[in-house]
DNA sequence: TTAAACTTTCAAAAATAATTGAAACTTTAT
DNA sequence: ATAAAGTTTCAATTATTTTTGAAAGTTTAA
């Protein structure tokens, strides 16, 4: 290992760390998926806490994390006892289940939410009228992009590029 | 204001700030921007606080960042001494204010720092063969998104819904 | 020019989230 | 059955982020 790819891969790893805490994933969590991703052959936990500098615990943890987002799998070894790990390493995969999975934990209860609070029966004010007007309108919003995430998300490959040139048409 | 009324906007404000920090967006900054949005007329920073039970300076210090996000702006109230307060409340204006943003600052640095290490200049093993061609790809798949993300902000109205009709063509 | 009304700033404190590490647990080989 | 090799869990610790509040700054009216 050279170290100019040495240098490469540390600031790759540590450059989506960071990125991944400002959308909401912790850094670890974003590290151990990005160190995968760019590995060609499946890694053991101690090689990940070793390239990373983290603990047994943390690993253990993020790892379950991901592979509970279905984009990290465990891998077996002919004749090994230990557990490695590969990450989904097709993007129109990894982006269509990062898509779905958040949908599921925070766009549909948001949708449950915004669908109770915009039902209240309550015309008696300015206030509440605009209040019910702008949730429902809320609502339809984050439905529809939703629904789109669905639709999107139901071509298999290369769905990016396909929505790009429909777009363009 | 009605106890069902007030019940309401209460539940639609906590949830928004729950939201807003899975995606990375501080609680409070969340919350007065659904505080604004449900509010039919421009708040006063007193009422914010108020409202949402915060000091002056954490007040202070997210309408400001809200408003260099361009989704929150100031008023001014003839004959008053005090600012008030009102948000973007077009929705298709406001996503597409929070993608431009984000794209300028997040995705556009990411996709600096992934031009950039897909470029060592390394084929001595099988390794850092593999760690360009991903970063490659992933380099390609980003940029595609960040083209995306302007075409579609291009559109001035409604531009989702017009995106969706595409697709199902 | 001054003082009242209001806003901003930022160091310190509080709250929240991530991480550790050791004990408990599981699996496999002998 | 047992011990070695490995993994998971979770209470305690540490790190990070957010929030406070008071001092400094600004604007306006008189």
């Amino acid at each position: 290992m050279t170290v100019d790819f040495k240098e490469a891969k540390n600031k790759f790893v540590q450059t989506w760390g960071a990125l991944g805490s400002q959308w909401g994933i912790n850094k670890t969590m974003a590290q151990i998926h990005a160190f995968l991703m760019v590995s060609s052959t499946p890694i053991s936990m101690e090689e990940i806490m070793e390239e990373l500098q983290i603990s047994r615990g943390n690993a253990s943890m993020n790892l379950r994390a991901l592979m509970d987002w279905g984009i990290v799998y465990k891998e077996f070894k002919q004749g090994e006892r230990r557990e490695f790990f590969t990450a989904e390493k097709d993007l129109d995969e990894l982006a269509t289940k990062i898509a779905r999975e958040r949908s599921k934990r925070e766009i549909k209860p948001a949708l449950k939410v915004l669908k109770e609070v915009s039902s209240i029966n309550d015309t008696s004010s300015v206030e509440a009228k605009h209040f019910v007007d702008q949730t429902k309108k809320l609502y339809d919003f984050v439905a529809k992009a939703d629904t789109m995430i669905d639709k999107v998300t139901e071509y298999k490959d290369n769905w990016l590029t396909k929505l790009i040139v429909k777009m363009m048409g």
